[in-house]
DNA sequence: ATAGTAATTAAACAACGTTCAATTAGCAAG
DNA sequence: CTTGCTAATTGAACGTTGTTTAATTACTAT
Protein backbone atom coordinates (compact mmCIF):
# COMPACT_ATOMS: atom_id res chain seq x y z
CA UNK A 1 0.00 0.00 0.00
CA UNK A 2 1.28 3.36 -0.73
CA UNK A 3 1.96 5.38 1.76
CA UNK A 4 -0.12 8.40 2.64
CA UNK A 5 1.78 11.14 2.27
CA UNK A 6 4.21 9.95 -0.59
CA UNK A 7 2.46 12.25 -2.86
CA UNK A 8 0.52 15.45 -2.20
CA UNK A 9 -2.97 15.46 -4.48
CA UNK A 10 -1.43 17.58 -6.92
CA UNK A 11 1.26 15.11 -7.11
CA UNK A 12 -1.18 12.51 -7.45
CA UNK A 13 -2.70 14.20 -10.77
CA UNK A 14 0.63 15.65 -12.23
CA UNK A 15 1.84 11.86 -11.57
CA UNK A 16 -1.63 10.43 -13.25
CA UNK A 17 -1.28 12.92 -16.84
CA UNK A 18 1.97 12.33 -16.87
CA UNK A 19 1.43 8.49 -16.86
CA UNK A 20 -1.29 9.02 -19.02
CA UNK A 21 1.09 10.74 -21.89
CA UNK A 22 3.09 8.15 -22.05
CA UNK A 23 0.70 5.28 -22.25
CA UNK A 24 -0.63 7.26 -25.07
CA UNK A 25 2.62 7.22 -27.14
CA UNK A 26 3.14 3.99 -26.09
CA UNK A 27 0.18 1.85 -26.67
CA UNK A 28 -1.97 4.55 -28.55
CA UNK A 29 -5.67 6.29 -27.72
CA UNK A 30 -7.24 3.12 -27.07
CA UNK A 31 -4.71 2.08 -25.18
CA UNK A 32 -5.50 3.80 -22.21
CA UNK A 33 -7.21 3.06 -19.25
CA UNK A 34 -7.67 3.61 -15.08
CA UNK A 35 -5.88 0.70 -14.59
CA UNK A 36 -2.78 1.01 -16.49
CA UNK A 37 -2.36 4.59 -14.92
CA UNK A 38 -2.67 3.56 -11.93
CA UNK A 39 -0.16 0.94 -11.99
CA UNK A 40 2.65 2.96 -13.63
CA UNK A 41 1.99 5.36 -10.91
CA UNK A 42 1.83 2.93 -8.27
CA UNK A 43 -1.17 3.21 -6.95
CA UNK A 44 -4.34 1.20 -7.46
CA UNK A 45 -7.23 2.18 -9.66
CA UNK A 46 -9.50 3.42 -7.23
CA UNK A 47 -7.00 5.73 -5.84
CA UNK A 48 -7.42 8.17 -9.51
CA UNK A 49 -11.10 8.59 -8.39
CA UNK A 50 -9.85 10.47 -5.36
CA UNK A 51 -8.33 13.20 -7.96
CA UNK A 52 -10.61 12.44 -11.02
CA UNK A 53 -14.41 12.16 -11.28
CA UNK A 54 -13.85 9.87 -14.06
CA UNK A 55 -11.77 8.77 -16.71
CA UNK A 56 -13.79 11.61 -18.93
CA UNK A 57 -12.28 13.76 -16.54
CA UNK A 58 -8.58 12.65 -17.10
CA UNK A 59 -8.88 12.72 -20.69
CA UNK A 60 -10.06 16.24 -20.49
CA UNK A 61 -7.78 17.34 -18.06
CA UNK A 62 -5.31 15.90 -20.48
CA UNK A 63 -6.73 18.02 -23.13
CA UNK A 64 -6.15 20.97 -21.67
CA UNK A 65 -2.63 20.49 -21.46
CA UNK A 66 -2.08 19.19 -24.99
CA UNK A 67 -4.93 22.05 -26.04
CA UNK A 68 -2.43 24.40 -23.84
CA UNK A 69 0.77 23.66 -25.96
CA UNK A 70 -0.79 23.64 -29.33
CA UNK A 71 -1.82 27.26 -28.27
CA UNK A 72 1.90 28.15 -27.17
CA UNK A 73 3.43 26.57 -30.62
CA UNK A 74 0.55 28.74 -32.35
CA UNK A 75 1.93 31.87 -30.67
CA UNK A 76 4.85 31.79 -30.48
CA UNK A 77 7.28 33.43 -33.71
CA UNK A 78 4.99 35.65 -34.89
CA UNK A 79 5.40 36.92 -38.66
CA UNK A 80 4.58 40.74 -38.83
CA UNK A 81 2.52 40.09 -42.24
CA UNK A 82 -1.10 39.16 -41.14
CA UNK A 83 -1.44 37.10 -44.30
CA UNK A 84 1.65 35.29 -43.41
CA UNK A 85 0.41 34.65 -39.45
CA UNK A 86 -2.61 33.19 -40.97
CA UNK A 87 -0.67 30.15 -42.81
CA UNK A 88 1.52 29.63 -40.20
CA UNK A 89 -1.12 29.10 -37.90
CA UNK A 90 -2.42 26.23 -40.21
CA UNK A 91 0.74 25.42 -40.96
CA UNK A 92 1.74 25.08 -36.38
CA UNK A 93 -2.12 23.36 -36.22
CA UNK A 94 -1.34 20.78 -39.16
CA UNK A 95 1.92 19.79 -37.77
CA UNK A 96 0.69 19.59 -34.34
CA UNK A 97 -2.06 16.97 -35.24
CA UNK A 98 0.75 15.22 -37.33
CA UNK A 99 3.14 15.25 -34.36
CA UNK A 100 1.25 14.40 -32.15
CA UNK A 101 -2.00 12.34 -33.54
CA UNK A 102 -2.94 10.43 -30.44
CA UNK A 103 -3.07 13.30 -27.91
CA UNK A 104 -4.90 15.50 -30.84
CA UNK A 105 -7.40 12.55 -31.55
CA UNK A 106 -7.99 12.71 -28.33
CA UNK A 107 -8.38 16.25 -27.86
CA UNK A 108 -10.60 16.53 -30.77
CA UNK A 109 -12.39 13.73 -31.62
CA UNK A 110 -13.20 12.02 -27.61
CA UNK A 111 -17.20 11.99 -26.80
CA UNK A 112 -17.67 12.44 -23.11
CA UNK A 113 -20.49 10.92 -21.55
CA UNK A 114 -20.98 14.26 -20.03
CA UNK A 115 -20.11 17.05 -22.15
CA UNK A 116 -21.41 19.08 -19.43
CA UNK A 117 -18.14 18.94 -17.26
CA UNK A 118 -16.04 20.00 -19.87
CA UNK A 119 -13.45 22.19 -17.39
CA UNK A 120 -13.59 26.01 -18.20
CA UNK A 121 -9.95 26.14 -18.92
CA UNK A 122 -10.22 23.93 -22.06
CA UNK A 123 -12.93 26.25 -23.50
CA UNK A 124 -10.57 29.50 -22.67
CA UNK A 125 -8.08 27.85 -24.61
CA UNK A 126 -10.32 27.13 -27.91
CA UNK A 127 -11.14 30.81 -26.85
CA UNK A 128 -7.88 31.79 -27.26
CA UNK A 129 -6.84 29.95 -30.54
CA UNK A 130 -9.79 31.57 -32.15
CA UNK A 131 -8.38 34.99 -31.40
CA UNK A 132 -5.59 34.75 -32.92
CA UNK A 133 -7.40 33.72 -35.97
CA UNK A 134 -9.68 36.87 -35.46
CA UNK A 135 -6.71 39.29 -34.48
CA UNK A 136 -5.25 38.56 -38.06
CA UNK A 137 -7.99 38.75 -39.84
CA UNK A 138 -8.99 42.40 -38.40
CA UNK A 139 -5.58 43.20 -39.99
CA UNK A 140 -7.19 42.22 -43.45
CA UNK A 141 -10.17 43.92 -43.34
CA UNK A 142 -10.17 46.61 -40.47
CA UNK A 143 -13.59 48.00 -41.36
CA UNK A 144 -15.02 44.24 -40.82
CA UNK A 145 -17.65 43.90 -38.27
CA UNK A 146 -17.25 42.23 -35.26
CA UNK A 147 -19.96 39.30 -36.19
CA UNK A 148 -18.65 38.76 -39.75
CA UNK A 149 -15.81 38.63 -38.15
CA UNK A 150 -16.64 35.82 -36.16
CA UNK A 151 -18.44 33.98 -39.02
CA UNK A 152 -15.40 34.77 -41.46
CA UNK A 153 -12.47 33.19 -38.56
CA UNK A 154 -15.21 30.52 -37.46
CA UNK A 155 -15.32 29.28 -41.53
CA UNK A 156 -11.51 29.67 -41.94
CA UNK A 157 -10.67 27.77 -38.87
CA UNK A 158 -13.38 25.40 -39.29
CA UNK A 159 -11.58 24.42 -43.16
CA UNK A 160 -8.02 24.18 -41.55
CA UNK A 161 -9.34 21.65 -38.95
CA UNK A 162 -11.08 19.57 -41.52
CA UNK A 163 -7.95 19.33 -42.89
CA UNK A 164 -6.26 18.24 -40.18
CA UNK A 165 -9.10 15.84 -39.23
CA UNK A 166 -8.78 14.24 -43.28
CA UNK A 167 -5.05 14.46 -42.54
CA UNK A 168 -5.02 11.87 -39.41
CA UNK A 169 -8.15 9.61 -40.46
CA UNK A 170 -5.16 8.88 -43.37
CA UNK A 171 -7.25 8.44 -46.67
CA UNK A 172 -7.25 11.78 -47.90
CA UNK A 173 -3.99 13.37 -48.61
CA UNK A 174 -2.51 9.94 -48.54
CA UNK A 175 -1.99 11.10 -44.64
CA UNK A 176 1.22 12.88 -45.04
CA UNK A 177 2.06 16.20 -43.90
CA UNK A 178 3.01 18.03 -47.35
CA UNK A 179 0.35 17.05 -49.33
CA UNK A 180 -1.95 18.42 -46.42
CA UNK A 181 0.35 21.35 -46.61
CA UNK A 182 -0.85 21.95 -50.04
CA UNK A 183 -3.99 21.84 -48.84
CA UNK A 184 -3.79 24.49 -46.22
CA UNK A 185 -1.87 26.43 -48.88
CA UNK A 186 -4.24 26.48 -51.39
CA UNK A 187 -7.56 26.72 -48.99
CA UNK A 188 -5.52 29.81 -47.15
CA UNK A 189 -4.42 31.45 -50.46
CA UNK A 190 -8.17 31.31 -52.18
CA UNK A 191 -9.98 32.24 -49.17
CA UNK A 192 -8.04 34.98 -48.00
CA UNK A 193 -8.34 36.01 -51.63
CA UNK A 194 -11.64 35.91 -51.87
CA UNK A 195 -12.37 37.88 -49.15
CA UNK A 196 -10.12 40.76 -49.36
CA UNK A 197 -10.87 40.99 -53.02
CA UNK A 198 -12.60 44.15 -53.59
CA UNK A 199 -16.14 44.07 -53.79
CA UNK A 200 -19.01 42.56 -51.81
CA UNK A 201 -17.77 40.95 -48.34
CA UNK A 202 -18.50 37.64 -48.05
CA UNK A 203 -19.44 37.00 -44.37
CA UNK B 1 -32.75 -22.15 -30.96
CA UNK B 2 -33.02 -20.04 -34.00
CA UNK B 3 -33.77 -22.73 -36.74
CA UNK B 4 -31.05 -23.11 -39.45
CA UNK B 5 -33.56 -21.98 -42.56
CA UNK B 6 -35.03 -19.20 -41.04
CA UNK B 7 -33.10 -16.48 -42.37
CA UNK B 8 -30.64 -16.85 -45.11
CA UNK B 9 -26.76 -15.21 -44.81
CA UNK B 10 -28.38 -12.33 -46.36
CA UNK B 11 -31.16 -11.66 -44.69
CA UNK B 12 -29.06 -12.32 -41.22
CA UNK B 13 -27.17 -9.91 -42.78
CA UNK B 14 -29.41 -7.12 -43.62
CA UNK B 15 -31.36 -7.55 -40.11
CA UNK B 16 -28.54 -6.88 -38.04
CA UNK B 17 -27.93 -3.75 -40.00
CA UNK B 18 -31.23 -2.71 -39.57
CA UNK B 19 -31.18 -3.32 -35.65
CA UNK B 20 -28.03 -1.60 -35.84
CA UNK B 21 -29.55 1.54 -36.84
CA UNK B 22 -32.70 1.18 -34.50
CA UNK B 23 -30.42 0.76 -31.93
CA UNK B 24 -28.42 3.75 -32.44
CA UNK B 25 -31.37 5.93 -32.83
CA UNK B 26 -32.52 5.27 -29.80
CA UNK B 27 -29.27 4.54 -27.61
CA UNK B 28 -26.75 6.40 -29.51
CA UNK B 29 -23.48 5.36 -30.95
CA UNK B 30 -21.75 3.92 -28.04
CA UNK B 31 -25.16 2.55 -26.73
CA UNK B 32 -24.29 0.14 -30.08
CA UNK B 33 -22.83 -3.44 -29.11
CA UNK B 34 -23.35 -6.74 -30.45
CA UNK B 35 -25.26 -8.10 -27.36
CA UNK B 36 -28.01 -5.55 -28.01
CA UNK B 37 -28.16 -6.18 -31.89
CA UNK B 38 -28.06 -10.21 -31.31
CA UNK B 39 -31.22 -9.34 -29.02
CA UNK B 40 -33.06 -7.32 -31.75
CA UNK B 41 -32.54 -9.70 -33.62
CA UNK B 42 -33.32 -12.81 -32.04
CA UNK B 43 -30.04 -14.52 -32.44
CA UNK B 44 -27.55 -14.97 -29.96
CA UNK B 45 -24.18 -12.92 -30.16
CA UNK B 46 -21.90 -15.49 -31.76
CA UNK B 47 -23.89 -16.30 -34.84
CA UNK B 48 -23.19 -12.50 -35.79
CA UNK B 49 -19.52 -13.61 -36.29
CA UNK B 50 -20.84 -16.04 -39.20
CA UNK B 51 -21.55 -13.12 -41.41
CA UNK B 52 -19.40 -9.81 -39.79
CA UNK B 53 -15.50 -10.44 -39.27
CA UNK B 54 -15.70 -8.44 -36.14
CA UNK B 55 -17.20 -5.79 -34.35
CA UNK B 56 -15.45 -2.93 -36.79
CA UNK B 57 -16.58 -4.92 -39.59
CA UNK B 58 -20.57 -4.15 -38.65
CA UNK B 59 -19.50 -0.47 -38.71
CA UNK B 60 -17.61 -0.38 -41.30
CA UNK B 61 -20.94 -2.29 -43.48
CA UNK B 62 -23.36 0.53 -41.45
CA UNK B 63 -20.96 2.94 -42.90
CA UNK B 64 -21.09 2.16 -46.73
CA UNK B 65 -25.06 2.37 -46.05
CA UNK B 66 -24.63 5.34 -44.36
CA UNK B 67 -22.45 6.88 -47.25
CA UNK B 68 -24.54 5.28 -50.20
CA UNK B 69 -27.42 7.27 -49.04
CA UNK B 70 -25.57 10.41 -48.25
CA UNK B 71 -24.07 10.39 -51.48
CA UNK B 72 -27.71 9.86 -53.05
CA UNK B 73 -28.77 12.57 -50.83
CA UNK B 74 -26.30 14.75 -52.84
CA UNK B 75 -26.20 13.97 -56.19
CA UNK B 76 -30.65 14.38 -56.60
CA UNK B 77 -31.79 17.46 -57.67
CA UNK B 78 -28.92 19.25 -59.96
CA UNK B 79 -28.68 22.66 -60.17
CA UNK B 80 -27.37 24.00 -63.51
CA UNK B 81 -25.10 26.51 -62.05
CA UNK B 82 -21.45 24.99 -61.00
CA UNK B 83 -21.76 27.55 -58.09
CA UNK B 84 -24.66 26.50 -56.88
CA UNK B 85 -24.33 22.77 -57.02
CA UNK B 86 -21.47 23.35 -54.74
CA UNK B 87 -23.26 25.38 -52.38
CA UNK B 88 -25.93 22.75 -52.45
CA UNK B 89 -23.29 19.61 -51.83
CA UNK B 90 -22.27 21.97 -48.90
CA UNK B 91 -25.47 22.27 -47.31
CA UNK B 92 -26.56 18.69 -47.95
CA UNK B 93 -23.56 17.54 -46.16
CA UNK B 94 -24.55 20.13 -43.56
CA UNK B 95 -28.10 18.82 -43.60
CA UNK B 96 -27.51 15.41 -43.21
CA UNK B 97 -24.56 15.08 -40.34
CA UNK B 98 -27.45 17.36 -38.28
CA UNK B 99 -30.28 14.97 -39.35
CA UNK B 100 -28.40 12.02 -38.78
CA UNK B 101 -25.55 12.94 -36.00
CA UNK B 102 -25.18 9.47 -34.62
CA UNK B 103 -24.75 7.56 -37.78
CA UNK B 104 -22.86 10.13 -39.01
CA UNK B 105 -20.61 10.19 -36.17
CA UNK B 106 -20.16 6.43 -36.66
CA UNK B 107 -19.14 7.24 -40.21
CA UNK B 108 -16.53 9.95 -39.60
CA UNK B 109 -15.26 9.53 -36.47
CA UNK B 110 -14.80 5.57 -36.10
CA UNK B 111 -11.47 4.51 -36.10
CA UNK B 112 -11.37 0.88 -36.70
CA UNK B 113 -8.99 -1.43 -35.01
CA UNK B 114 -7.29 -2.52 -38.40
CA UNK B 115 -7.88 0.09 -40.90
CA UNK B 116 -6.96 -2.11 -43.43
CA UNK B 117 -10.02 -3.96 -44.07
CA UNK B 118 -12.17 -1.11 -44.73
CA UNK B 119 -14.75 -2.48 -47.36
CA UNK B 120 -13.65 -1.35 -50.79
CA UNK B 121 -17.45 -0.33 -50.96
CA UNK B 122 -16.82 2.43 -48.68
CA UNK B 123 -13.66 3.57 -50.29
CA UNK B 124 -15.47 3.69 -53.43
CA UNK B 125 -18.55 6.12 -52.22
CA UNK B 126 -16.14 8.17 -50.78
CA UNK B 127 -14.73 8.91 -54.43
CA UNK B 128 -17.95 9.16 -55.90
CA UNK B 129 -18.45 11.86 -53.79
CA UNK B 130 -15.34 13.71 -54.21
CA UNK B 131 -16.03 13.05 -57.95
CA UNK B 132 -19.08 15.38 -57.60
CA UNK B 133 -16.99 18.26 -56.35
CA UNK B 134 -14.25 17.97 -58.60
CA UNK B 135 -17.17 17.77 -61.98
CA UNK B 136 -18.58 21.11 -60.57
CA UNK B 137 -15.00 22.84 -59.91
CA UNK B 138 -14.38 21.76 -63.41
CA UNK B 139 -16.46 23.84 -64.96
CA UNK B 140 -15.32 26.37 -62.98
CA UNK B 141 -12.52 26.21 -64.45
CA UNK B 142 -12.29 24.17 -67.13
CA UNK B 143 -8.37 24.98 -67.98
CA UNK B 144 -7.74 23.61 -64.35
CA UNK B 145 -5.08 20.50 -64.59
CA UNK B 146 -6.25 17.34 -63.21
CA UNK B 147 -3.81 17.81 -60.23
CA UNK B 148 -4.66 21.57 -59.12
CA UNK B 149 -8.13 19.94 -59.59
CA UNK B 150 -7.58 17.25 -57.12
CA UNK B 151 -5.53 19.54 -55.06
CA UNK B 152 -8.51 22.28 -55.04
CA UNK B 153 -11.45 20.12 -54.11
CA UNK B 154 -9.21 18.66 -51.14
CA UNK B 155 -8.97 21.68 -49.71
CA UNK B 156 -12.71 22.71 -50.33
CA UNK B 157 -14.45 20.25 -49.40
CA UNK B 158 -12.27 19.51 -45.89
CA UNK B 159 -13.35 22.93 -45.52
CA UNK B 160 -17.36 21.60 -45.46
CA UNK B 161 -16.62 18.54 -43.74
CA UNK B 162 -14.27 20.71 -40.60
CA UNK B 163 -17.72 23.05 -40.40
CA UNK B 164 -19.65 19.80 -40.50
CA UNK B 165 -17.58 18.21 -37.35
CA UNK B 166 -17.23 21.18 -35.11
CA UNK B 167 -20.83 21.90 -35.63
CA UNK B 168 -21.67 18.13 -34.37
CA UNK B 169 -19.03 19.26 -31.36
CA UNK B 170 -21.42 21.47 -30.63
CA UNK B 171 -19.20 24.37 -29.22
CA UNK B 172 -18.47 26.24 -32.26
CA UNK B 173 -21.85 27.48 -34.18
CA UNK B 174 -23.94 27.13 -31.20
CA UNK B 175 -24.55 23.60 -32.53
CA UNK B 176 -27.07 24.85 -34.94
CA UNK B 177 -27.96 23.81 -38.06
CA UNK B 178 -28.03 27.92 -39.37
CA UNK B 179 -24.81 29.01 -38.17
CA UNK B 180 -22.90 26.71 -39.70
CA UNK B 181 -24.63 27.00 -43.26
CA UNK B 182 -23.72 30.27 -42.84
CA UNK B 183 -19.94 29.37 -42.44
CA UNK B 184 -20.34 26.81 -44.99
CA UNK B 185 -21.69 30.10 -47.46
CA UNK B 186 -18.83 32.24 -46.31
CA UNK B 187 -16.34 29.33 -46.60
CA UNK B 188 -17.53 28.73 -50.62
CA UNK B 189 -18.20 32.36 -51.33
CA UNK B 190 -15.20 33.31 -50.48
CA UNK B 191 -12.90 29.84 -51.66
CA UNK B 192 -14.62 30.46 -55.18
CA UNK B 193 -14.71 34.20 -55.14
CA UNK B 194 -10.59 33.55 -55.14
CA UNK B 195 -10.28 30.69 -56.98
CA UNK B 196 -12.00 32.27 -59.84
CA UNK B 197 -10.54 35.56 -59.73
CA UNK B 198 -8.27 36.47 -62.41
CA UNK B 199 -4.90 36.26 -62.11
CA UNK B 200 -2.70 33.52 -60.18
CA UNK B 201 -4.48 30.12 -59.54
CA UNK B 202 -4.06 28.88 -55.92
CA UNK B 203 -3.91 24.79 -56.28
C1' DA C 1 -34.37 -43.86 -39.87
C1' DT C 2 -29.71 -42.57 -39.49
C1' DA C 3 -25.38 -40.48 -40.12
C1' DG C 4 -23.05 -36.42 -41.09
C1' DT C 5 -22.70 -31.53 -41.55
C1' DA C 6 -23.23 -27.01 -40.37
C1' DA C 7 -25.58 -23.40 -37.79
C1' DT C 8 -26.54 -21.82 -33.19
C1' DT C 9 -25.89 -21.23 -28.48
C1' DA C 10 -24.27 -20.76 -23.73
C1' DA C 11 -20.46 -20.26 -21.20
C1' DA C 12 -16.06 -18.55 -20.59
C1' DC C 13 -12.26 -15.06 -21.04
C1' DA C 14 -9.92 -10.85 -20.60
C1' DA C 15 -10.47 -6.14 -20.22
C1' DC C 16 -13.06 -2.04 -19.30
C1' DG C 17 -14.98 2.00 -15.83
C1' DT C 18 -16.73 2.31 -11.42
C1' DT C 19 -18.08 1.47 -6.57
C1' DC C 20 -17.46 0.16 -1.79
C1' DA C 21 -16.42 -2.40 2.40
C1' DA C 22 -12.34 -3.46 4.57
C1' DT C 23 -7.75 -2.31 5.67
C1' DT C 24 -4.04 0.48 6.70
C1' DA C 25 -1.32 4.67 7.47
C1' DG C 26 -0.75 9.08 9.68
C1' DC C 27 -1.82 12.29 13.19
C1' DA C 28 -3.44 14.10 17.59
C1' DA C 29 -4.61 13.61 22.17
C1' DG C 30 -3.86 11.54 26.59
C1' DC D 1 4.40 5.73 23.97
C1' DT D 2 0.09 4.22 23.36
C1' DT D 3 -4.51 4.74 21.88
C1' DG D 4 -8.21 6.32 19.00
C1' DC D 5 -9.78 8.83 15.14
C1' DT D 6 -9.65 10.17 10.42
C1' DA D 7 -8.79 9.64 5.86
C1' DA D 8 -6.19 7.53 2.11
C1' DT D 9 -5.70 3.19 -0.17
C1' DT D 10 -6.84 -1.17 -1.70
C1' DG D 11 -8.79 -5.47 -3.55
C1' DA D 12 -12.70 -7.50 -4.69
C1' DA D 13 -16.96 -7.10 -6.87
C1' DC D 14 -20.44 -5.51 -10.48
C1' DG D 15 -22.03 -4.91 -14.90
C1' DT D 16 -20.38 -3.93 -19.15
C1' DT D 17 -17.75 -4.81 -23.55
C1' DG D 18 -15.89 -7.88 -27.98
C1' DT D 19 -14.55 -12.42 -28.99
C1' DT D 20 -13.71 -17.49 -28.86
C1' DT D 21 -15.04 -22.25 -28.47
C1' DA D 22 -17.01 -26.65 -26.94
C1' DA D 23 -21.31 -28.51 -26.89
C1' DT D 24 -25.81 -28.78 -28.70
C1' DT D 25 -29.18 -28.63 -31.93
C1' DA D 26 -31.33 -28.41 -36.58
C1' DC D 27 -31.26 -29.63 -41.10
C1' DT D 28 -29.86 -32.62 -45.27
C1' DA D 29 -28.60 -36.33 -47.75
C1' DT D 30 -28.06 -41.15 -47.93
Amino acid sequence: MARRNDHSREQLREMALLASESIISRDGVDGLSTRKVAQEIGYSAGTLYQVFNNFDDLVMQLNSRTLSRLQLQMSQQQRHDARNRLKHYGYCYLRFAHQQPELWHLLFEHRAANPEQRPEELLNNIDALFNLVKVALTELQPTCSENDLTVTANSLWSGIHGIAVLMLKGKLFDGDLQSAEQAVNCLMNNFIQGWTSQGERHA
